[in-house]
DNA sequence: AAAAAAGTAGACCATATGGTCAATTTTTTA
DNA sequence: TAAAAAATTGACCATATGGTCTACTTTTTT
């Protein structure tokens, strides 16, 4: 009775390959590609640095790894919607959905800002492919909810730059934001994020905010 | 008759020190801090190693003076901007400021955020001061404004962190945009941004934009 | 023009780096 | 249980790194 038919890594392969993935994350994050030293991810991970290069068997082919694993995450609900959704409760799903990834995946986030400020030299053709039909695909939803005057005139693709830009910078400058505010963002700080942009956005749009992402108002009167 | 009374630095040290400074900000935004080697920055500069040690101790120093050098761009119209003060205007202008600057110093920017993406421990302390004081004074004029009832009930401290996402976005993830595009933006293209933006954070504070800001609408239907 | 100061630059050094090799141990397979 | 495969690990290597030292040249000062 053969009880691993298709598997073709063992279990201690797949052990250590995601140990080690999950300190190079941690140490891409704080330091970039060329300023992150293999021993480095090694001493994190506990292992000898040979070990490392055993399972990856290079440091551009681990970052590599560290990349494609990072795009898997990028996935949302906002890639199926189609025109004939409500666009407010797209988008203001779509917000919240990206500021829960800045929360909880910030290393990765934080990778992925720096290799494209680094000039994104390692993504592959076929994911640099993949994007742009991505956003082909998307900027022609949001200009046919334009078209059906749904949302305001204006351009999807820059509309689309914004929210990323603000539901990114949450993870990306948590540190000037912590040092702002003199601690770091809590859950409950989080919500009220959503509850801020997804309010700038939709409104920025010409939308109103759909109830359930509507916060308790800073001043609200009430009836 | 002495014709150099003050002046503490010679010309060729001013020079040299300008020429590597340039050079290291390249450099820095490439690959940050400690992916950045000393003879790259050289090499850069057409100088050997030595002279760059020569003119900045040593790479900690160079990189904090380069950093000391951005945050002098970083200044803008909004810093002496009151709650008497028209905020469509003064919210208009200091998003043009801004992206402006992305525009204009993009190596400044990047290496800028990616100081803050590793977490910032290369500011003093004194800057970091200063930092929060600027916030604490603008965040008071934008709640002045909401108690005035000029703009929408909302968090002044999200609203800028969200004004800067957005334009500091162009300088640092123009790698991303460019491949989106298929080609750099142009400066047409920048005064798009901030049409579409001020648009965007102007309508989502509930203010009508100000004739100087209004683009050439997608589909405008002239009178 | 002589002395002092500023600037240039190659040689050098200790350390860190990415990566290879070979020897050994552990696990899996038959 | 024996052979094969997979995993571990220290020794090792060529190269790159930040930085110093020393000698030399240029510029400035008096």
């Amino acid at each position: 009775m053969k009880n691993k038919p298709v598997e073709v890594t063992s279990k201690i392969t797949e052990k250590n390959r995601q140990l080690i993935l999950e300190s190079a994350v941690r140490a891409f994050a704080q330091d970039g590609f060329k300023g992150t030293s293999v021993k480095q991810i090694a001493d994190d991970a506990g292992l000898p640095k040979t070990n490392v290069l055993y399972y990856f068997r290079s440091k551009q082919k681990l970052y590599t790894e560290v990349l494609k694993n990072i795009l898997h995450v990028w996935n949302s609900s906002f890639d199926k919607a189609t025109v004939d959704d409500d666009p407010a409760k797209v988008l203001a799903t779509y917000i919240a959905e990206k500021v829960e990834i800045s929360r909880t995946h910030p290393c990765s986030s934080k990778v992925f800002a720096m290799e494209i400020l680094n000039g994104a030299t390692n993504f592959d053709e076929e994911f640099l492919h993949e994007h742009r039909t991505w956003m082909n695909g998307r900027t022609e939803v949001i200009q046919g909810w334009i078209d059906q005057n749904k949302i305001k005139a204006m351009s999807p693709e820059y509309l689309l730059y914004h929210i990323w830009a603000c539901t990114q910078h949450y993870a990306d400058f948590s540190a000037q934001i912590t040092n702002l505010r003199g601690k770091e963002m809590t859950s409950k700080d989080y919500n009220d994020v959503v509850t801020e942009l997804v309010s700038l956005i939709l409104t920025g749009c010409g939308l109103s905010v759909p109830t359930q992402f509507q916060g308790q108002t800073h001043d609200a009167v009430s009836a």
